[in-house]
DNA sequence: ACGATGAATGAACACGTTTTCAATTCCAAC
DNA sequence: GTTGGAATTGAAAACGTGTTCATTCATCGT
């Protein structure tokens, strides 16, 4: 036998399991299943033969009967973007633990789902989907409502999530962005801010729209004009250059609320190295997100964190909850921002 | 009916849409598998009441009967890195064009695979498996041979691939480094630097063991002295503190070899925010990886790109490969490595 | 000693698909 | 009109598991 000829034996099967034990195959399936009632030490030695032989069960077989695939899908428009990299890499690490792995999806770059994506997924029967791309398309999502139930993350306001009637349909983790938002522009305001300008993200983007909102709202209420509307998609490079000719064929600004961090570095880069204006001495900046980048020395950015260990909790308790109790009304966890004071304001 | 009650629909299953185009089971699963034989007005019939029927194939019972999945797993240890997220997602692209969804695991920090992880995931009879953690062990991994055959990524000596015997039964992608390395010391030598340090990954990475090697080989090699070998493990963090020990405790150095991208940035940071050097005056920097962020313009890193289209396109073919014939020996692709020069070297 | 309660056990079925395989239909060529 | 071969069809048998359900076995209170 050659080591190549390894790879033909055949996958190991409870009915193995069971002649190799001599018991039924029945008490093989009980064997890996805790709370099924077997004799200790028959479901030790059942065990013990299962690892000689290197069985495990069948996953797609199990679920077939089970109803249950153990799988989460997550459907993800930019996997790169260091938030999102961060937030499936906890997602991954608390499904794991709970014994769900993640499938992942990768979502077109204009955040919608295409229905081909929503079909292809469908067939592979995820317990649970979170959507990470904001755009709601209820009819499309539909398809999905035979098992899995998904879960939006949506933005401060519940209730309009796109006035889309559907939405009842989803569980969602609502956060609210307005704490974070308040302490920034106070702090804004408190080191003498007057002009601020809002450094947009994808237009498509719930956040991006719920943000500008209440930064507007904050601002005014607080006083001041309303902010200077810069469009952007989230990316360093947009930002870089929505910022240069925000100073260069516009009035130019003494803040800057940018939509990500990602976007607030390509501000602070913009003014230090092509406007040669300081930070936070001319333009002051506030980033969102406090993603790990954050805190590198060149940017110390100032920003409104949105926590992710209690984000990620209340992602996975959605799932767990739905899962125990799937006839369940809509789902909801709420979750809340603050600001993180570094040196990009004052 | 409620909305609520759609829920409790059952999910179309081939034999629904049988019964309701008055055909058989068999016709409608022939109707979804492209080459084989059915007329053409009844597969179009069939596919036409499936859709009005929301109904696609269930996978997992499709694999229980083909032996395919379609699904390709993944064991990361960081997805939060933007070398690792990048590949992820490039992956991730290409592969569900092909018709395959990736199955996401994280691995521990030290970069072995657990046992526990491994069965678990052996559980859904991935077709194909990459291995971005580098630690090798054999053993573990020979629980993976009755199906799929794992991919290894390793780097330059393929033969010696931590000297494990059964390397022979991975198929594997070999970068090698020696081409960007050997442009990176020229350019470094032709601006003057004397002293290289070589700022190190992870000490369990091959990548890292193999980059020291090399790097100390071409420096020799050029009748310079061999790199003063400053500990590290990938972060920004453990780069920054080395960096500040390198030159506070240490005798410094002109120029310093970054095992990757985002250590380059913290010994970039150390240097200009706490030593107060310059760079390139005081000490040049060469980085590894070229990730999206080497461009920005707080860093604009000169360093050593691992073309990420070219690797993604490998790696696919690995895996069709191997899936066409899964009897054939160990495949091999091979990849090279260039400089990409920005400014901070000179 | 005796019925009663509960745990332990295995045969048969179900889950939703693909794949033989034999039977049928179709069509062109003689 | 016949005959051959190819295209088309459906019944039955897998694939590997969990779950009923009726049966056997041990245990316990009276």
């Amino acid at each position: 036998m050659s080591e190549r000829s390894d790879r033909k034996t055949a996958r190991a099967t409870a009915d193995l399991v069971a002649r190799e034990a001599n018991v039924s195959r029945v008490a093989v399936s009980r064997a890996f299943n805790p709370n099924a009632s077997l004799k200790p030490e028959k479901r030790d030695r059942i065990l013990q033969i299962a690892r000689e032989l290197n069985y495990t069960p069948d996953m797609a077989a199990r679920s077939l009967v089970t109803r249950r695939s153990h799988l989460v899908g997550m459907i993800v428009p930019d996997v790169c973007s260091p938030w999102e990299s961060q937030e499936i890499d906890a997602l991954t690490t608390a499904l794991q633990a709970e014994g769900f792995a993640t499938l992942l999806f990768k979502a077109k770059a204009d955040l919608s789902m295409d229905q081909t994506l929503l079909t292809y997924m469908r067939g592979f029967n995820p317990d649970s989907v979170i959507a990470f791309t904001e755009n709601v398309e209820p009819d499309v999502l539909s398809g999905f409502l035979d098992r899995a139930v998904p879960i939006y993350i949506i933005y401060d306001d519940a209730e309009e999530f796109g006035g889309k009637p559907s939405a009842s349909l989803y569980d969602r983790l609502v956060v609210g962005q307005k704490e974070g938002i308040e302490q920034a522009v106070a702090l804004l305001q408190g080191y003498g801010a007057r002009r601020v300008a809002y450094l947009g993200g994808k237009p498509q983007s719930l956040a991006n729209t719920e943000r500008e909102r209440i930064i507007t709202q904050v601002l005014v209420g607080r006083g001041m004009a309303p902010p200077i509307l810069v469009p952007g998609d989230y990316t360093y490079d947009t930002a870089y250059r929505a910022t240069v000719g925000l100073f260069r064929v516009g009035d130019g600004a003494d803040a800057i609320f940018a939509s990500n961090d990602v976007g607030a570095f390509g501000a602070i880069d913009a003014l230090r190295h092509e406007l040669s204006l300081s930070v936070p001495g001319d333009v002051k900046i506030v980033g969102f997100d406090d993603i790990p980048q954050s805190h590198w020395k060149s940017y110390n950015l100032t920003t409104v964190r949105i926590d992710l260990p209690d984000r990620v909790r209340a992602l996975v308790r959605l799932i767990l909850r739905r899962l125990k109790a799937p006839d369940a009304g809509p789902l909801i966890e709420t979750l809340s921002t603050r600001l993180v004071v570094r040196s990009t304001v004052g």
